[in-house]
DNA sequence: CTGAAAGCGCTTACAG
DNA sequence: CTGAAAGCGCTTACAG
C-alpha cells in the first residue's frame, strides 16, 4: 500500500503538494507539478486513505440508513434511493436493519458514531419507547457534535420529520375513491398503534369516512401487525365478525397481499365479492392477481431526497420540513360493491365453491 | 466529542491505560483502575474513534457487499444475512448496487478500498468484461495488501467461488419432477448467457432433460433478461412459437412471475393449461396466485455464511470452497400436463375466454 | 506556487 | 500493573 509520502517521493515534491492535487480541494498547483504527481500516483496505484482524511475532518463520507428490515421492499426501495444520490457524491451507505428493536437501533447508531459517519437517516417510523429515546438522543447529540447530519423520513418520537409522507391524505383519498365506486361499508386493516405511520393511516381512514359523510363502525377497524400475517389475520377477523363490509382498505401492501391470499383460500373473489386496497405501491403490488389498487408513495425518490437533505445540512443549510405526496393508483382489486355484502354472503360463497 | 485523552485526564491515568480497558484487548489492568476508567468514560459519553483505530490497524470493521440491485429480493435477502452475521461481530455493512455496470462496480470497490473496509463480498454473479476485470483486480490486490478479505458468493470471472450454489442440480431436479408429473415437453426461460448463473441454470436444464432421456428441442429454450419483463417476453415467444410444451421452467422467480402474469393476460391457466416453475424462492414466490413451485436457495443463510468466511479469512484461515444446496419446493403452479399442449391449445383457450 | 511542521485520536512496543 | 513516546496517513495554517 503506497501512501502519500511514497507518491511525494516518486514525484519529487512534498506530501503537502500531493495532497493538494489529489484531494478535491481547489488549490493553486503548477501544471507541471500536478502532472508529475498524477503520474506518480497512477504508477503506484495510489488510493488515498479515507481513514486518515476522516480523522482530520472528524468524519468520513458514509451515511447510515436505519430501516426496519432491508428485506422489506418498502425499505429496500428507500435505501436504493439514498444509495443512488449518495454514490453521486462519493458517499457510501450503510444499511442497518433494526427490526424496530431499540437495542439494535442504539447499537447501530453507536457504531455509526464510532465510525464518524457523516449522517444517519431514519427511514422507519419511530416506536414509542422512552428508554430507547434517551440513549438514542445521547448518540445523536454526539454525532451532531462532530458535525454529522440527522434526517428523519418519517415522524420521529418527538418533533417533525425532515421528510414526511401524506399518509392520512393518501388513505382518505382511497376511501373516497371506494365510496365513489359505490361502497358504503369500508373496513380498515390497521397496523399496530405503537407505530406513527400506522396511526396516521388510521387517522386518514377516519377522515375519509367523515369526508364522505359515513359514520365510523368500530367493528370494521381491525388492528394487526403491518405484514402479510397481519393481513391474513385481518381478513379472518372481518369475515368471522358481525359487521357487513364490501371493501377492505389496508394500511400497507404487505397487509393487503396477506388478506388477498387468505380471501382466496376462503373462496372469496376480489373484487367481485369484496374490493381490496393496499398502501405503498411496492413492486409486488403490481404482480398479484388481481393487481392491487393502492396508494403510491415515491419511495425511491424519498430516499434520494433524504440524501439531498443530508448534503445540504452538511453544507450548513437549515432544513425545512417537506412532505412526499401519496397518490392513489386504481388497479383490478377494487370495483363496484357486490349485491350482498360480506360476511353475510359467506354461505352463498361456500355453496358456490363446493359443487365445483 | 471527548477523546481518549479526556477520559485519561478525568480518570487520572494515561491514555495507554484507557486504551487497554476500553478496547477489547485482554491486557492486565488493576480492577480499581479499570473501574475509574469505565466511570470516566461513561461520564464523558466516550465513544472510541474507529477512524483513529482503523488508521493504526489499517482497516475498519466494515464489509461491503456488491449486489446487482438491493431492491431485488434475491439480493436483499443475501445482504440481510450478511448484516445479521456482521452485526454480531460489531461490523457494519455497506450495500453497493452496481446494476452489473463494471464502472459502478469499480468505483464502489475503489471507495471501499479507500475506506479500508475489512472485506468485500461479491453477491452477484460476475459478468464477462475483461476491461472491468483488469481494474477490479488491481483494487482487489490493493485491498488484500492491507489485509482485507474477498469472498465470492457466485462464480467470479476467473476461479472458483468461496461459496457456490448448486444451480445446475436444482434445475435438473425440477425438470425431473416435472417429468415425473407426466411432462415430456418442458420449455426453459433462460437468463442472458453473459451471466454465469444463467449459464449454470441452462446447463442444469440440459442435464435434467438428458437424465430423463428426453431430447433437447432448441426451440423450447428462450433467452431473455433475468427479470419480470424477460418472463413476459419468454411467455410470448413460446406461445407464438411452433414447438409444443406443457411446462415452462424459469431461470428465476422474477422471470416466472413475469411469465405468470403474461400467461394470465392471454387467458392461459396455470397449472391447468401449462405448468410453471421458478428459481430462488424469493418471498414473492409464495404470494402469487397460484403460488409458485420453485427451487429454493438458502439466500439469507448464504449471506450469513459469507460473513463467516470473511471472519475466518481475517483470522488468517485458508478458505475451502463450499456449495449451497438448491432444493425444489412444489407448490400450486405445477401439476399434470394438459390433454393438449400449448401453443396448439391456444385457439381453444381463446374460445373459452370469449364467451365469458 | 511549494514545503516544514503540527496534530487528528488512537495503539503498541519498550521501560520501569 | 502503568506510562512516555513514536507513528499510522493525511491536511492545513504558516512561511517563504
Amino acid at each position: 500500500m503506497s501512501s502519500i509520502t511514497d507518491v511525494a517521493k516518486l514525484a519529487g515534491v512534498s506530501p503537502a503538494t500531493v495532497s493538494r492535487v489529489v484531494s478535491a480541494a481547489t488549490y493553486p498547483v503548477s501544471a507541471a507539478t500536478r502532472e508529475r504527481v498524477i503520474d506518480a500516483a497512477r504508477e503506484l496505484d495510489y488510493v488515498p486513505n479515507a481513514l486518515a482524511r476522516g480523522l482530520l475532518k472528524s468524519q468520513v463520507p458514509v451515511v447510515g440508513v436505519i430501516v426496519h428490515d432491508i428485506t422489506d421492499p418498502y425499505f429496500s426501495e428507500i435505501v436504493r434511493g439514498v444509495e443512488d444520490a449518495a454514490s453521486h457524491s462519493g458517499y457510501l451507505v450503510i444499511t442497518c436493519s433494526s427490526e424496530r428493536d431499540p437495542e439494535r437501533e442504539n447499537s447501530y447508531v453507536r457504531l455509526l458514531r464510532s465510525m464518524r459517519a457523516s449522517a444517519v437517516i431514519f427511514a422507519g417510523s419511530g416506536v414509542d419507547d422512552p428508554e430507547r429515546n434517551e440513549e438514542l438522543a445521547r448518540h445523536l447529540v454526539g454525532m451532531q457534535a462532530y458535525g454529522a447530519a440527522v434526517v428523519h423520513l418519517s415522524p420521529p418520537a418527538v418533533g417533525v420529520p425532515e421528510i414526511g409522507v401524506d399518509n392520512a391524505g393518501g388513505i382518505a383519498r382511497m376511501v373516497r375513491a371506494l365510496v365513489t365506486m359505490g361502497h358504503r361499508a369500508v373496513a380498515f386493516a390497521a397496523g399496530p398503534t405503537s407505530l406513527y405511520v400506522a396511526r396516521e393511516r388510521l387517522a386518514g381512514y377516519r377522515r375519509g369516512l367523515a369526508d364522505a359523510g359515513i359514520g365510523l363502525d368500530e367493528r370494521l377497524v381491525v388492528t394487526t401487525s403491518l405484514d402479510r400475517e397481519g393481513g391474513a389475520q385481518a381478513a379472518d377477523l372481518l369475515l368471522d365478525g358481525e359487521a357487513a363490509f364490501t371493501a377492505i382498505c389496508c394500511a400497507s401492501d404487505l397487509l393487503a397481499i396477506g388478506a388477498l391470499q387468505r380471501l382466496g383460500e376462503r373462496g372469496i373473489r376480489v373484487p367481485d365479492d369484496v374490493s381490496l386496497a393496499g398502501f405503498d405501491d411496492i413492486a409486488m403490488a403490481g404482480m398479484t392477481a388481481p393487481r392491487l389498487s393502492t396508494v403510491r408513495i415515491p419511495l425511491r425518490e424519498m430516499g434520494r431526497r433524504g440524501f439531498e437533505l443530508v448534503d445540504r445540512a452538511l453544507a450548513g443549510e437549515a432544513l425545512t420540513p417537506e412532505e412526499m405526496p401519496a397518490e392513489i393508483v386504481l388497479r383490478e382489486s377494487t370495483g363496484p360493491p357486490p349485491a350482498v355484502a360480506l360476511p353475510h354472503a359467506l354461505p352463498a360463497i361456500t355453496a358456490r365453491r363446493s359443487p365445483a
